[in-house]
DNA sequence: ATGTATACATAATTTTCTTATGCATAATAT
DNA sequence: ATATTATGCATAAGAAAATTATGTATACAT
């Protein structure tokens, strides 16, 4: 993408909205599965995953469960009850947001 | 807007834009028109506001005109040729970046 | 007098990212 | 064989862009 910036505040809603959709995802999968989705548009660091990553369970929205595959290290986050609720109120936020500027982009339209 | 943390790093395309349509505003006029256009969704802060003017003026996209009205200070901020330009290139990110985000939200459609 | 609206500005702090590392295993290419 | 790429986690230093809290000043309404 060509403004990074852009995408500024909006990891942590994408990260829920995509365990909302797989039950169970580790990091690195998250990385490949927005680069997948967004065609290589969108291209999540580690520098930015893992403490989104982390936070979200701080905050309680995210349980996880170490696994050992192919004698490698996975960590795989699951929604709690309550990340479930807020995923909910997040992509709400998200939805709002895009209207919001498409609104500022083009008021003859909406 | 429920989560302005959102809007972080489109302040600055947003302000472009209305001075596009606008020919010159100036800051005040800018957070009045931005209320009115989102219907009160989105507020720009002062402390967001004029920074952003200040550095898009230094990045030399806009021009200053100091004013007074009423005798009150206003400073008319307007588009010079290049940030006429890259007002289009940042538009066209901005618009890719909802997009992708679309797609990412909803990626049946698109 | 007191508050609201208009109009600018900056400083301290916080949030959220980028960039640069670091460690380790597995698979692939040369 | 060995160098690179892919997989997989993590953190630290720094930058960018906001929020929040101030500060100054005029005009108008209660």
């Amino acid at each position: 993408m060509g403004n990074q910036k852009l995408y500024k505040g909006s990891l942590q809603t994408i990260i829920l909205k995509l365990l909302s959709e797989n039950e169970k995802m580790y990091g690195y999968e998250i990385t490949q599965k927005v680069k997948a989705l967004t065609k290589g548009e969108l291209k999540i660091t580690e520098g930015a995953l893992y403490p989104a990553l982390h936070k979200l369970e701080a905050e309680g929205l995210l349980d996880v469960e170490v696994a050992k595959v192919d004698n490698r290290l996975r960590k795989y986050y699951k929604l709690t009850e309550s990340g479930t609720k807020e995923t909910v109120h997040r992509l709400a936020q998200l939805d709002e947001f895009i209207q919001t500027m498409q609104h500022l982009l083009n008021p003859k339209l909406a």
